[in-house]
RNA sequence: GCCGGGUUGGCUGAGAGGUUUAGGCGGCUGCCUGCAGAGCAGCUUUAUGGGGGUUCGAAUCCCUCACCCGGCUCCA
């Protein structure tokens, strides 16, 4: 495990993969577009939070340290919306999204973002950026709020490769000219409306009481916390236009450096052929989700697909995930299981070499899947390779010492996926010793074969998520990871 | 209209000119088991959207057609 010299990803600006090294030397900047606190976050929006929690997983694999940035947009059109249709102020609406938010992360073994700035907390810094825009002549005021003159940057478009004299103009943006001198100029900072006066919701600034356009934010935290250049910034792919496009008009045009060295961009989540998006109506909860499915099974259903493509969310897919990462945890309890075992053998023989030099070669298979642009259907089937390996080697007597080692490898590679991590424990104490004593009732039972009974108690176990397994040598149980 | 991405066996999903039956799921058989589960062994006989072309040889390169999905200022 150290700094890969074949790590590569795919960067959405240059279209190609590319050998990642980080600006500075072992450290990585990373910043990942957040939630809209308006709603509970769809099973979609999870994809981005999930895939950004494997790359930095991926880079912490491979030793690098990731300051990692997420913001949350807290105020904009619609939070001001939502929480004044049900009367209640902003903030309170806004938090109460953001606690959802945060309960999925964790929920779902996302590890927590170094930090997660809030756009309402930020106010002065994006005042000030946008100050200095306009100092620089690339942003003009107008009557109802600042904009951004995309003519004054000259590599507007250059993310998303379009070509703004032959975008078809929609309704919308006619529609919603305003002040703009140009239609596809944005807003960066949004001069108040009556409502949001009324109800205290406004920024003072150079301008008047108004408050910040969208993409403002993410320029200004991103550069407080990671400086003027970011190793990696990544998002779902329906923001690359217009949101990241923005992104780098403001930042590039106010600093005059690369804002981003790599995009990484997230492909949807599909249902039944659809993109799932709040607006269409289509999507699933994620608590639907969760009480159908373990958040492994969940995490295994997001990985099976690689990150850049699109995901179709379907029942079968689902149960195809369910059942193949059941069979990737299976091994982790066979192995838990050997080393209570009272077989072992002591002796390094042949089995014991070939097994560990296969082993070797599965992870070392599986980490160049992984340094290839996080190629994870690849690297799920290396791991079910060396899960069938390490069944293999557990189906005769074992040297623990061997096991050990396979075992620590197959978790650490499972662990860099963000599989199977939160195990249920409940080694030791008054649970196990109760358990042992249902063992030893109901051994005495199939010894008296009354199975019948037996049979029920290892029904009513299994229904609470005790597993029981009968083996020639005894029973042995296990918990049901959720 | 313009711009992207995709089309592989029942499902999922690799491969990226000449080993691969990729792997997984599902199904089936055998072993094990009182039974079940798990596991092991094996089978499910090489599928690559259509049509051209390049090549000794293409799922992999080129052309073309068809279909699907997405973006074009709500969006992860």
């Amino acid at each position: 495990m150290k700094e890969s010299k074949n790590l590569r990803f795919y960067d959405t600006l240059t279209r190609r993969k590319r050998g990642f090294k980080p600006l500075k030397d072992g450290k990585v900047g990373m910043y990942v577009c957040g939630p809209t606190v308006y709603s509970d976050p769809h099973i979609g929006n999870f994809r981005s939070f999930i895939v950004g929690d494997l790359i930095r997983r991926w880079l912490e694999y491979r030793k690098y340290e990731v300051f990692y940035v997420m913001n949350i947009t807290d105020i904009d059109d619609k939070t001001i919306r939502d929480s004044g249709r049900e009367g209640v102020s902003l903030r309170e609406f806004t938090d109460r999204y953001t606690r959802s938010f945060l309960k999925g992360i964790d929920l779902l073994n996302i590890k927590r973002a170094t930090v997660y700035p809030k756009a309402t907390e930020n106010i002065l810094e994006m005042i000030e950026f946008i100050q200095e825009l306009i100092e620089k002549g690339l942003a003009y005021e107008a009557s109802d709020g600042v904009y951004f003159d995309i003519d004054k940057f000259p590599g507007y478009g250059k993310l998303s490769r379009i070509e703004l004299s032959a975008v078809k103009p929609t309704e919308r943006v006619s529609s919603d000219e305003y002040g703009k001198e140009s239609p596809n100029d944005f807003a960066l900072w949004k001069a108040a409306s009556d409502e949001e006066l009324e109800r205290g919701i406004f920024y003072d600034s150079p301008w008047g009481k108004g408050r910040p356009g969208w993409h403002i934010e993410c320029s200004v935290m991103s550069k407080k916390y990671l400086g003027d250049t970011i190793d990696i910034h990544a998002g779902g792919e329906d923001l690359i236009f217009p949101h990241h496009e923005n992104e780098i008009a403001q930042s590039e045009g106010l600093t005059g450096k690369t804002f981003v060295r790599f995009w990484m961009h997230i492909g949807y989540l599909m249902i039944n052929g659809r993109k799932m998006s709040k607006s269409l109506g289509n999507y699933i909860s994620f608590d639907e989700v969760l009480s159908k499915y373990t958040p492994n099974e969940f995490r295994y259903f997001y990985l099976s697909t690689h990150y850049r493509k699109q995901i179709d969310y379907t029942e079968e897919a689902m149960a195809n995930a369910k059942n193949a990462s059941k069979k990737l945890s299976n091994t982790i309890d066979l192995a838990e299981e050997a080393f209570k075992s009272g077989l072992e053998r002591l002796e390094y023989g042949k089995r014991e070499e070939e097994f560990l030099n296969g082993i070797l070669g599965l992870k070392s298979d599986f980490e160049d899947a992984m340094d290839d642009d996080l190629d994870t259907p690849r690297a799920l089937n290396t791991l079910h390779q060396m899960s069938k390996l390490i069944n293999e080697y557990l189906s005769k007597p074992v040297n623990k010492g061997v096991l050990s080692e396979a075992y620590e490898i197959y978790r650490s590679l499972l662990g860099a996926l963000g599989l199977f991590e939160k195990r249920t424990s409940f080694e030791g104490g008054l649970f196990e010793e109760l358990i042992k004593v249902i063992i030893e009732t109901r051994e005495k039972l199939r010894s008296e074969k009354n199975y019948a009974l037996s049979d029920k108690i290892r029904e009513l176990l299994s229904k609470i998520g005790v597993i029981l397994s009968d083996k020639p040598d005894g029973t042995s149980w296990t918990i049901e990871r959720r």
